[in-house]
DNA sequence: TTCAGGAATTAGAATAATTCCAATTTAGCT
DNA sequence: AGCTAAATTGGAATTATTCTAATTCCTGAA
């Protein structure tokens, strides 16, 4: 049974991929759909393990192709910490992360915007940033887990 | 010929590794020394081709040891952007990272003090950053290059 | 409604960076 | 000089990801 988006994400997701004239196939619904379902910073293997729940033909390089289709479109945020595989994130507002070192959990952190400001202009004269990645890593206390 | 630290460098090298009961080997010499010698952030491919030019022998496991020590005894920082090979920097002071992405070269931006503190502040409660990552992507004026 | 053509998906092979392993060499102590 | 642990070596293994060629699926024109 192909997973079901509700409709106000389902209306972001059609509009988002038709503007760059690509198709909303039920694959890439049913990625959209797990990554937005349990918001625990999935690599790509666990959105696999997660799909094929749904929709048991699905390949890995599906949920690869879907994915990078998905971030192109701005509809999942990619979150690389250190050398460890890329995660996915449908959190668009900008935000950090934190990894703990000995749970290995990811934790968004809020980035408010004098901070935010404060960043953009470390960016010297001569240099266009597109775009800023702030990762934090260290240990939280338990009862944050 | 193996490659010759700088004396002021070669006491820092030395003093780190014995710190740590290590031993000062002259792969770990030449491995920092070419780090040191061109600060182009290079990854352990480039530095591989570096050290062999000193010490023909190296075997590519090496590298990868030393500067795994190296990093272990603070003597240079690890530069991970997005899923791009690790590359290696001596440049310990606090400081972000830039990445052109038409040329590939990443460049060090300095972080002035006021905006480390508030990057720090942004850890929650309950969390303990032993570790801050800061990286800008886009595009630098040909001028800068 | 059918069919053509491009888009998307598939399974499996290939790649690239890094790590592991068992054997050998080396450095620092006695 | 000789012992012992540490470091290095070459090559195999691993892991995440990308590529490839074949198949299937949509969509829109007839």
């Amino acid at each position: 049974m192909p997973k079901t988006l509700p409709s106000s994400n389902r209306d972001t997701f059609n509009t988002a991929l038709r503007e760059k004239g690509l198709r909303p196939t039920k694959q890439r619904a049913c990625v959209y759909g797990v990554i937005l379902d349990k918001r625990d910073h999935p690599t790509a293997d666990d959105i696999y393990d997660r799909v094929k729940r749904h929709l048991p033909g699905t390949s890995f390089a599906t949920v690869y192709n879907c994915l990078e289709t998905l971030v192109g479109c701005d509809l999942v945020r990619q979150v690389n910490m250190d050398r460890s595989p890329t995660r996915y994130c449908p959190n668009l507002t900008p935000h950090a992360h934190f990894r703990c070192t000995q749970s290995g959990k990811i934790y968004d952190v809020e980035i408010d915007n004098d901070t935010l400001s404060l960043m953009q202009a470390l960016v010297p004269e001569g240099f266009e940033a597109e775009n800023l990645d702030l990762s934090f890593s260290g240990t939280a206390k338990s009862s944050n887990n």
